[in-house]
DNA sequence: TGAGCATATGAGCACACGTTCAGATGTATC
DNA sequence: GATACATCTGAACGTGTGCTCATATGCTCA
């Protein structure tokens, strides 16, 4: 245990000071914690190349439609994504490019790890 | 249900061609989920900015040592941070710019949605 | 209006995750 | 070697998550 020891207490005094707040801390785990699930990704990757429905969006990533619907109301509740209604289907496109630019660099950050 | 149904059948066909293997994504998903947690998070913000040991790190996220411990593991094992013995402690650093630059880009989508 | 398809939602289950607690390992100092 | 401190590890517990199944809502066209 070496719960109250403290090593450089100037180190740990400027940390506390410039980290970031509860709130902003807990927002990013939000955002990066959508981006953490292999069926959301890969509902991203497709959207990041072209829009598409719910239906096709199952057959991307190979599970139900409904699965695809839960995991897309994740995203949108995370404003990772937007969509538009046709008829009777519900298109869903990239919210902005921000989301696109995450995905690379994970995918970027994967890569060099063989 | 519409688990048979396609609505743009050459849209699928270009996304299922194009769609990373399954262990890329299973890789990217990996990183994201090692940055999905206030804990991880909060050790990696004070890593971006001063190299740190595991007793520091639990007074600067204010969890107990033994969980900062357990974290730093898993962040180890995704190659996020680095670290160094020094003596009885262990000094922990980010593993590359890549992770600083991934936290800083989570930070500022975060950011954007007051 | 009523049938049929696309999407959304709620409950429930299996599994994974983060913490705590207790104890093991490792390193310096005497 | 023995003690003290820092770190690591394994088990266990509560909680959250992603799927399936059943059902509700929305939209279109006859």
């Amino acid at each position: 245990m070496c719960e109250a020891t403290i090593v450089d207490a100037e180190a740990v005094a400027r940390m506390l000071a410039a980290q970031p707040s509860e709130e902003h801390v807990r927002s990013i785990a939000d955002i990066f914690a959508a981006l953490s699930d292999p069926t959301r990704l890969r509902i991203l990757v497709a959207l990041s190349r072209e829009d598409l429905c719910v239906c096709d969006l199952a057959a991307v990533t190979g599970v139900s439609s409904s699965a695809v619907s839960h995991q897309l109301r994740v995203l949108r509740d995370r404003r990772l994504v937007s969509f538009a209604r046709d008829g009777k289907r519900a298109v869903y496109s990239l919210a902005d490019e921000h989301v696109a630019s995450l995905l690379a660099q994970g995918s970027e950050h994967a890569g060099e790890r063989a």
